[in-house]
DNA sequence: CTTGACCTGTCTACCACTTCATAGTTCAGA
DNA sequence: TCTGAACTATGAAGTGGTAGACAGGTCAAG
């Protein structure tokens, strides 16, 4: 038995969170103690873990539901159909690294400041960024888009041999 | 001289974007014609189009006015760090992927009922899908997360030969 | 002068929440 | 028994970037 707060910490949700599957029917109205408090219990739990496991796969809430609720609908399908939703998602996502790497090219022909590693790690260590951080974001954008990415060092006028060495490093991560 | 549904048009945006990015101050209010229309000239067109290379570039509109309206801010700095939020997006969406996958492979085991090419390729038609749009899915999938296409192709239970073709054309597409 | 295509401002809806305001409840310590 | 911290309840409003509906105004062609 858990108050609304303990079963969302418990699958690393909010407390508002819940409250608004509630509301939007994603989770049944659970019973109530004498102080009016929300009381879940065991069955309440397994259900939001279920809606955990669809939501870390990038579900919106209303397949959820239907996957939940209809136990006669296609699952598979609906988890194809997302799968090639993300597809486009993510080429949309590199379609944009690729216009800032151009513009970010542009702008260092038109102005005569060249933008160089030390500048770069000057502005993301002054955007809070520590040298732990950066490594992960290089290992990030090796892993996403290894073209945009050693794009990326070419236009930090690193050269040859250390941006093999980053790109190295990034994939070991 | 255009009117809104004209100067939307031109830029490939709706009539209810402009009125929104003049309403948040992203777009000037233009001058109006006797009967009270909006009218635009070419200063609020070039100002639109810059606009629209930076949403193009997938950043948001207060950064978008932060570099057209503040000249000494440094858009090299809010480009590069759009780069990065770009990165951990499509890491995110690459996430879901496996997990679908993975939930995919569950079912599979779970139920007896195989998934195969032919009832994937039924039900990509059902939702919509022609042969020229399964073939861009295709390409999409190998160029945004070829692992993970893989996988899916390994779930689909196609023979390795087969797989190998439908990746080698899916890149040259 | 009428038709009908286009325009106007204002409003609502979308998604998946989060935050806020206000008020009631529970519980541990003094 | 009282106090106060930490919970809870409900409802409303805000987020971003649009899309679309609605009722009425404008304009050019015939």
């Amino acid at each position: 038995m858990w108050t609304v707060s303990k079963l969302a910490r418990r699958c690393g949700l909010s407390r508002s969170t819940l409250l608004y599957y509630e509301s939007v029917g994603l989770l049944p109205p659970p019973s109530r103690t004498d102080g009016n408090y929300r009381r879940y219990g065991e069955e309440d739990l397994r259900r939001l873990e279920r809606i955990c496991v669809y939501r870390g796969a990038g579900l919106r809430l209303e397949d959820i539901r239907g996957i939940l609720d209809r136990p006669d609908s296609d699952a598979s399908s609906i988890l194809q159909r997302r799968l090639g939703e993300l597809n486009t998602e993510i080429e949309t996502l590199r379609a944009h690294q690729r216009s800032i790497l151009k513009l970010l090219r542009n702008k260092d022909l038109r102005s005569n400041e060249v933008v160089t590693k030390e500048k770069w790690v000057s502005i993301m260590k002054a955007s809070g960024f520590t040298e732990a951080d950066m490594k992960r974001w290089h290992a990030a954008f090796e892993s996403s888009a290894p073209a945009e990415h050693q794009e990326f060092l070419e236009f930090l006028h690193i050269p040859a041999q250390e941006i093999a060495s980053i790109r190295e490093w990034s994939r070991k991560g």
